[in-house]
DNA sequence: CGCTTTATTGACCCGAATCAAGTAGAGTGG
DNA sequence: CCACTCTACTTGATTCGGGTCAATAAAGCG
């Protein structure tokens, strides 16, 4: 449960009484291999999945076989919330490591929304900060050159994980493949085995196998054009 | 109010209070002028821009002052709700015609939240369209060929502007010069303007200034690989 | 009727995809 | 313990897409 505590906490502090339901809703865990599908395209799920430990993708392959990662998940995140709001889901999400999950039940989710207005909008609004990811990713895509895609992402994976407690000495661990890394930032892998090779020329981080040391997180968030106002780490309204 | 009830009852039919309530949330009306800044980046507003006719878009200026557009809303969206429940805004919204908004106070979406449970969850799944919106977004971007990409816009602009009764004989209007085009799909103009002939060439679509006809909506939508699933625009789970 | 904004075209060149090959490490089985 | 295989990473060569620069229409608009 605590990573998204922890996630939740950094906004409002949580109740008692709000922290209590929280532990009751993800009650029913489950520890899944990398690369278990989580929640599949095109279904029609009765609960929702929360990370609990490990990290997920969202995806979604075209006719011609292509694939593309539209989000990146860490522990804390609830993963498809769009689940109980929509009736299908039009994209897959994939453990990109071992997980821990939770699988929390609509009903209960929607008692929730019935008798705990506060901690709805809190939910309501881990929503919106996946949508300010989203919109950050494409204000990169569009107009970054890759090197520099590749910058802002560490940016916003290092402020996330850190968030959840899972960077340590400015290290964390991103398990993705130079395969994974393409389909992330929408190129090929050639390309983005090259840009990660200009980006470590910069010397601003290391970046090697899966493991990512921030050597200067100044320059590097100039490099990426990193703002870390879209993750809204500050307070919250409520 | 007309355009939000349309949007929101595509899925869940509203009942007379919801819909009452609706119309009170929206009492207080403007009609603004294209270009005029509805949101303004870095503010923390107190209330928030529902759109009532008119175009508007999400953008964000980079330091080397590239502009990128993350998200078109139309008639019917609420534009930032983003606002409600995250302190500062890391984009703006502009107006991309001339617009008519309603401005809705967020102690009275608050009080919302509250007391209207059902009303709360379709505000909420507004904000999962969005994000599902810019996740197909996303994929296109990524890994979809420009025209593609074009038609891809055109076909969901079509789908959205037809559920706020906008279209008319498979017509319906852009107001984007080609440079807003160019930072909606993230390229120059000048392969804007190439990939825009391109899409023409195909003859699925006329696109002469603002007006948009669609000639061939099937093979639109395998040009754009356009699954219009993500819009759910089918029934709802409410 | 000038002036600005928007659309279009051509020339040039760099960036990025594709194709192809080679290396390295990890796991497997004889 | 070594050959075999698989996967991940890296590199080079080639081609083509797409950006930039620059110029010209065309169309609003004050």
């Amino acid at each position: 449960m605590n990573p998204l505590k922890a996630h939740l906490n950094t906004r409002s502090h949580l109740t008692c009484e709000e922290e209590a339901i929280l532990v009751r809703l993800a009650a029913r865990r489950e520890r899944v291999a990398s690369k278990t599908e989580l929640v599949a395209e095109g279904s029609s799920p009765f609960r929702s999945c929360l990370l609990i430990e490990g990290m997920a993708v969202r995806q979604h392959y075209l006719a011609d076989g292509k694939r593309m990662i539209s989000a990146v998940h860490v522990a804390g995140d609830f993963v498809d919330l769009h689940g109980f709001l929509m009736d299908t889901m039009d994209h897959s999400v994939v453990a990109a490591t071992s997980c821990e999950v939770a699988w929390v039940m609509h009903s209960d989710l929607r008692t929730v929304t019935e008798t705990q207005p506060r901690l709805t909008r809190l939910l309501w609004r881990t929503v919106v900060e996946d949508a300010a990811i989203i919109r950050a990713n494409i204000t990169a895509m569009g107009r970054l050159k890759p090197a520099a895609r590749l910058a802002h992402f560490a940016c916003e994976l290092y402020l996330r994980l850190e968030r959840v407690a899972k960077v340590s000495d400015h290290s964390f661990r991103i398990p993705f493949t130079q395969y994974d890394l393409a389909d992330i930032l929408g190129m090929s892998v050639v390309h983005l085995n090259r840009s990660l090779q200009a980006l470590r020329a910069t010397d601003t981080v290391s970046w090697e196998a899966d493991l990512v040391t921030i050597k200067d997180w100044q320059r590097l968030t100039e490099l990426g054009q990193f703002d870390a106002g879209y993750l809204n780490l500050g307070a919250s309204k409520d």
